[in-house]
RNA sequence: GCGAGUGUGGCGGAAUUGGCAGACGCGCUGGAUUUAGGAUCCAGUGCCCGCAAGGGCGUGCAGGUUCGAUUCCUGUCACUCGCACCA
């Protein structure tokens, strides 16, 4: 019999709509009430900016493993969360709104129609009730909520508390009312507290230079600067001094670091956020710089007055991590921005000085980086004081300390850095061996290379001998006896630039004071919370000022100003925020949704927090994850969420690139490429459970992998294939193939149907989805030969599928004889005694090489196993004439003679 | 430079408390069916020698441990990602 045209076949066309309309009117997967005492499970994706150019294949490649993971949960009982939304603010919006004087609005919703049609169209089960957007005023009213909380916020690195975790720590954000203030301050009076306050914030305004972006028309954080251009655009960037809105994360560094390690998270994202943070430890030091005749007085009034927290401007103090090595500084450096350049500049100096400053004032940070080994720099003309010595050493200016960290000012030990090494080489300054190899006997006073490893202690005094390690703590605790210098921690992680001068962000409910003259007088109001949301202004024209002036700054009067009760006159922030403010903390708005009294319920947060997994590009590796974190611990510390972490486990999915050239090589999908799939054009074809099959099929989710056409056809073949196993593809309608029957398993069934079963289910818990499938395949290569194909197994197989090609397998239960969804299906359980085999095949090596294969029966003892292996006769012919050494018998699994002769 | 990761057929990949290397898919070869193409089905497919039986080689490279190594150890090379004058 032929196949004509019109007979059914495996109509992905028809059977995709049919589903996704099903799912729709049955609200499938909402969830609406949270049941006590059942297992949740809460899944979440990166949401996706709503670009005007649509989904990329990239996206649906996390969101099938999560979709996967979901489908699988419910029918294993659970509850489950798994929501969808938009991170909508941010520039290409407002870019095309510049462009063509639409406002940033319409384009954003706009596009997110697109996106929402291009996911369901590929029958994510989400909870579409719950979807939103950040740029939606019901949503960012409780983001600027959210940053009246970090407003009111100081942080107490010395309270020691228990949390709701049960968990001890030191160090908590609390309340600004809270905050103890100095008598002093008090004295001072209100304005005084006012200010003082406002200091400690965990969002706090900052003169400080600022990475300016005159194309973008804004400042950006360091974070999103690459090689000294902006990561979006790659425009230059300037630096210079700018008042900004900043966010105090630094504060929580240590804790950002430690609580990293529970959580369920792969080593190097931990790393990449370690490395980020960038924890030292070493020591603080303090140089004399006074009159050197005033040196021993100044040493005799420390140990007694002991080291100051503010230096005092007789001294240099510096950060090091080798306190140890103190005895080999021969020079000191300190940053071109140091605020002793000019104190310490003598007279012959000032004129090259000047000229170096000025110099490295223009340099930009492109400049600084790709000069990066160019060592520069220029004598003040003054010298330090060595505190243990008692030695005078060359006070330098050079670039490569940088004033932004640790305290702007290092002691130079060439004999033991890199750096120092290079410049004292370039400036012929003595290089003083201090630690030499253990047990190494020749030490020579000035080294022929640097060394930068551990060691003992030489040329260093008393302290000659004594291992590294031990001579840091000592000379640490020395140190700060004598008041010279304690100990000390620093960070790279820097605190986060929390200002844009954009229109398309999140308004501050932040008010500035004004005096008689209309000028700011630096005190602050909040909007109360129920004055929220600061609604953005309407506004016909959103081109950028073109200075740091914010675009807001043009807003109508109405907006921008008010009087206080109290006749106070107040001018709006008109700074927004960042894109991340709004990504920072969507996880827990989707648990409640739609709440109009709280930005998440507390009893809601407790069902339903953390987010067991969460599914994202690497590319949010350190920023937006940092800075989710970041935030969660705040809300945690000010008792508005019960967990420490907000993502227990975190996974990674690896980029798809282009479909691989005749040389094999794959690149990057790019426009420019022009190697760009589109999902549209998939789903057309192939549909959207190939595609989804297909992405799954393609490799381990976190690795990279290349796109290949010919495996899209490989899967939807496969998708062929089933549904020719359980339809009958010669009828005139779709219905059961005759081979479907009510049958008993055969023996050999069992164990096949028993295997994928316990395959499929462990490969979905590791999220090993590409040999989940292939499992199902060899499933269909053994059942679709068979002219008996029990029913009972091609349910099995229906439900097993389920979760990765949903709808085919929705119309394939339908056709089994099944009314309802089998979203909510039990999982099918197996039975591992139906997997073991009768007789098993066991491989038998002579002096480890492979030379037979025999059949024993399972369970077989130790002798049985070895008679057999010797019966056969290709063994006995390796083993005629030789003498037996060992025999090695695995059971179930090998023999192996061990022969001589 | 520092940190992390990855190297397996023509291609994507599978196999890890050390035990049959190459599951599954793509591609390729041959065959069946077909007016033809497509689709489908069957057989084969790591490399080398050989008509065959059979033999040799083989998980980036070089060593080591072991009866046995893709897996463990040492060294080395290549590629990818992240950071990059952070004292």
């Amino acid at each position: 019999m032929r196949r004509t045209a019109d007979m059914p076949r495996y109509d992905f066309q028809r059977i995709e709509p049919k589903w996704q309309d099903y799912w729709k009117q049955n609200e499938t997967f909402k969830v609406d009430s949270f049941e006590a005492g059942r297992e949740k499970l809460y899944v979440l994706d990166m949401f996706p900016y709503p670009s005007g150019s649509g989904l990329h294949v990239g996206h649906p490649e996390g969101y099938t493993a999560t979709d996967i993971v979901c489908r699988y949960g419910r029918n294993r009982g659970k509850q489950v969360l798994h929501p969808m939304g938009w991170d909508a603010f941010g520039l290409p919006a407002e870019e095309y709104a510049i462009k063509t004087q639409t406002h940033p609005a319409v384009t954003t919703y706009k596009n997110i129609d697109e996106f929402r049609r291009q996911l369901q169209m590929l029958g994510f089960s989400y909870d579409w009730s719950r979807e939103f957007a950040t740029t939606d005023e019901d949503y960012y009213r409780w983001t600027q909520w959210i940053f009246l909380q970090l407003f009111d916020t100081w942080y107490d690195a010395d309270c020691e508390w228990t949390g709701p975790d049960g968990r001890q720590r030191t160090g908590k954000g609390r309340p600004i009312a809270e905050l103890p203030i100095p008598d002093d301050v008090q004295a001072a009076g209100d304005d005084a507290v006012r200010r003082y306050q406002d200091s400690k914030r965990l969002a706090y305004q900052h003169e400080a230079p600022v990475n300016w972006c005159s194309a973008l028309g804004t400042v950006l954080a360091n974070e999103e600067i690459v090689d000294g251009k902006s990561e979006r655009g790659g425009h230059p960037v300037e630096r210079f001094p700018l008042r900004q809105w900043m966010l105090r994360i630094t504060s929580y560094a240590d804790r950002l670091i430690n609580e990293l390690d529970d959580l369920n998270w792969s080593e190097s994202i931990k790393d990449m956020q370690r490395n980020w943070i960038g924890r030292s430890t070493g020591a603080e030091v303090d140089f004399f710089v006074g009159d050197a005749a005033d040196f021993e007085s100044w040493k005799t009034w420390r140990s007694e007055a002991g080291f100051s927290e503010e230096p005092g401007d007789d001294v240099l103090r510096v950060y090091t991590t080798r306190p140890d090595t103190l005895y080999g500084a021969t020079y000191m450096v300190i940053a071109p921005e140091h605020s002793f350049v000019e104190k310490l500049t003598t007279p012959e100096q000032k004129e090259a000085v000047d000229a170096y400053v000025k110099q490295a004032s223009l340099k930009s940070d492109l400049d600084r980086t790709d000069l990066a080994k160019d060592k520069s720099g220029v004598f003040t003309g003054s010298y330090a004081i060595n505190p243990v010595n008692g030695e005078k050493v060359p006070v330098w200016i050079a670039d490569y300390v940088l004033i932004s960290y640790g305290t702007g000012a290092i002691m130079a030990v060439p004999a033991h850095d890199e750096r120092d090494w290079e410049f004292a080489v370039k400036f012929s300054i003595p290089i003083v061996t201090v630690v030499a190899r253990k047990d190494s006997e020749d030490v020579t006073r000035e080294p022929s290379s640097v060394f930068t490893e551990k060691g003992v202690a030489v040329n260093s005094g008393e302290y000659d001998g004594t291992p590294t390690d031990e001579f840091k703590a000592l000379i640490t605790a020395r140190l700060h006896n004598s008041g010279l210098g304690k100990q000390a921690v620093n960070f790279k992680l820097r605190d986060w630039l929390f200002s844009r001068q954009r229109y398309w962000g999140e308004p501050f409910p932040i008010w500035h004071e004004l005096d008689a003259d209309g000028n700011e007088t630096g005190l602050m109001r909040v909007d109360s919370p129920d004055e929220l949301p600061v609604v953005l202004p309407e506004m016909e024209k959103f081109k950028p000022t073109g200075t740091p002036e914010p675009m807001l700054s043009t807003a109508p009067e109405s907006w921008l100003y008010k009087t206080a009760e109290d006749g106070t006159k107040l001018k709006r922030e008109t700074n927004t925020m960042p894109q991340w403010a709004g990504s920072c903390w969507y996880y827990l708005r989707f648990a409640d949704p739609k709440n109009a009294d709280c930005f998440l319920d507390p009893e809601v947060e407790k069902s339903w927090l953390p987010v067991d997994l969460y599914v994202g590009g690497a590319e949010h590796a350190v920023l937006h994850l940092l800075y989710a974190r970041f935030w969660h611990k705040v809300l945690f510390d000010r008792g508005h969420v019960s967990t420490c972490e907000p993502f227990q486990k975190l996974v990674n999915q690896g980029m798809i690139l282009g479909e691989a050239d005749e040389n094999g090589k794959a690149e990057k999908m790019s426009k420019s490429r022009g190697n760009v799939i589109n999902p549209d054009d998939v789903v057309k074809d192939y549909g959207a459970d190939s595609l989804r099959l297909y992405e799954m099929f393609m490799g381990p989710l976190e690795q990279v992998k290349p796109w290949s056409m010919k495996g899209v056809e490989g899967v939807y073949r496969f998708l062929a294939r089933v549904w020719r196993m359980i339809t009958d593809e010669f009828a005139d309608e779709v219905r059961l193939n005759p081979a479907v029957q009510e049958a008993e398993l055969s023996e050999e069934q069992e164990r096949v149907v028993h295997k994928t079963i316990k395959a499929v289910t462990e490969d979905i818990e590791k999220l090993s989805f590409n040999t989940a499938i292939s499992r199902m395949m060899e499933f269909t290569n053994e059942f679709s030969p068979q002219e008996v194909r029990p029913k009972s197994a091609m349910e099995t197989l229906t439900i097993l599928l389920s979760p990765f090609a949903p709808h085919i397998a929705e119309e394939l239960w339908q056709l089994l004889g099944h009314d309802n969804t089998l979203a909510f299906e039990p999982w099918p359980t197996f039975d591992e005694a139906k997997i073991a085999e009768a007789e098993i095949e066991v491989p038998v090596q002579v002096n480890g090489k492979l030379k037979a294969r025999i059949k024993v029966p399972a369970g077989s003892d130790n002798a049985t196993i070895e008679e057999a292996a010797k019966q056969n006769s290709s063994v006995a012919s390796n083993l005629e004439g030789k003498m037996i050494v060992k025999v090695v018998i695995v059971p179930g699994r090998l023999v192996n003679f061990v022969v001589k002769g």
